[in-house]
DNA sequence: TGGTTCATTGACCGGATGGTTAGGGATTTA
DNA sequence: TAAATCCCTAACCATCCGGTCAATGAACCA
């Protein structure tokens, strides 16, 4: 069976605006990621993600052995720019620079991958799929992060430079309160830069009272 | 609107294992509830549904017409609860007081309806489904809570109870930053009590300093 | 030149899903 | 008691989905 008349000839004319070379998984790559990222995996098909990336849906299982795969390929790639490491970023600063830096530094990068956090957080809210490739790398992610807010912290607060009446730990659980608050204000509603700032500007002045001592006032990317 | 008549007779005599009257849409509903809030529409066939219900498919599609009807339906169940009025709670209390009340409010009402909370933030986070028919009541929920707390805090402002370094708008946004943060470590990191009471002691500190002028300085249920 | 591998495709398949239908048992109504 | 109504079900249907397969053109290799 299987008619294998081949039916095409049509469009060949040489190069024009062919498909190319193996590319074309990043091409599938790019539509799953946007797929994935604003409809869910489970209402995502792989005939919408084969037509997205002009190709067809053999081809996706070519490259990708199964669904869950592809999904796994989307997870790296979505995690790659995850990996900024926080802490080389400071360097010679004292505490208050430093933390207003780590703040400054998580809210840019919600705002530049705040699709991509959405995917996240959308399927961190369900067990959904991989909730440890998942939740694993994306959880230490976050724990490094607290327990350099944590560290800064008590030796600010060590440094009388910081509000002192409450443990290092619970200032950072709470300044990391204020900032994933601000985040998913940041995702749905849609906040304008100007809330941003007047945020951090918040969030300082609850840290450091009056005290100047952060070399930039107003950051310039936000 | 809901029958509510009969139910009588039941199940006693020959019967032995078997249905009811029409408080089997009750029996839908319910499992409904459950299968959406920790799997999702997509996930959620109607199938399962029957067999959680212990009635079968067609019943569902005679109760309610479509999938969505049925999803409507649980929208409208778990919204009824989210109409507590948090005006007429603070009686003749100071503004610290109201504010510091309606702080506690929220979290307890977070804690007490996590489940129906994770399903709402799951369904916002993609425009799924009824996109309107949630964010408008929800929405409108949390911006009268907002108002109440602009009010409350331009007033404690007003009578310089508390910090008058930012617009009251923008300290409520703040506030309900914090809260909201909070809220997503109470949903999915599980937060024991004694952090949720220290980010209300936090709270209260960032607002009024030193201050007291609250009735209960531990609150009771939290 | 013929063969091997790479990249790609249309057609197909079994299973699940949302939804329908025809009917049946019990109760109410006339 | 006959008709109508309500509540409920098994069986069915069309569609869509993840996944497979045989076939195939192009590039590289002998």
């Amino acid at each position: 069976m299987a008619a294998a008349n081949k039916m095409n000839s049509a469009e060949q004319g040489a190069g024009s605006s062919e498909l190319r070379a193996p590319e074309s998984r990043d091409e599938i790559l790019k539509a799953a990621i946007k797929l994935f990222a604003n409809r869910g995996f489970h209402e995502t098909s792989m005939a919408e993600v084969a037509r997205a990336a002009n190709v067809s849906k053999a081809l996706i299982f070519w490259h990708f052995k199964t669904k869950e795969d592809l999904f796994m390929a989307v997870l790296n790639r979505l995690l790659e720019p995850y990996v900024i490491d926080f802490a080389e970023e400071a360097g010679a600063l004292d505490e208050i620079a430093q933390i207003m830096q780590l703040v400054e530094l998580y809210l840019m990068f919600v705002r530049d991958n705040a699709s991509s956090i959405r995917f996240f957080v959308a399927q961190l809210m369900r067990g959904e799929l991989a909730s440890d490739a998942l939740t694993g790398p994306v959880m230490r992610l976050y724990d490094g992060y607290r327990g350099l807010l944590v560290d800064l912290i008590g030796r600010a607060q060590a440094k009388a430079l910081c509000l002192k009446d409450f443990p290092a730990a619970a200032v950072a659980r709470m300044l990391l309160s204020m900032l994933n608050g601000t985040l998913i204000e940041m995702l749905f509603a849609e906040t304008d830069h100007a809330d941003v700032a007047s945020a951090i500007a918040m969030i300082r002045q609850w840290l450091f009272g009056g005290r100047a001592g952060v070399a930039k006032d107003a950051p310039p990317g936000l």
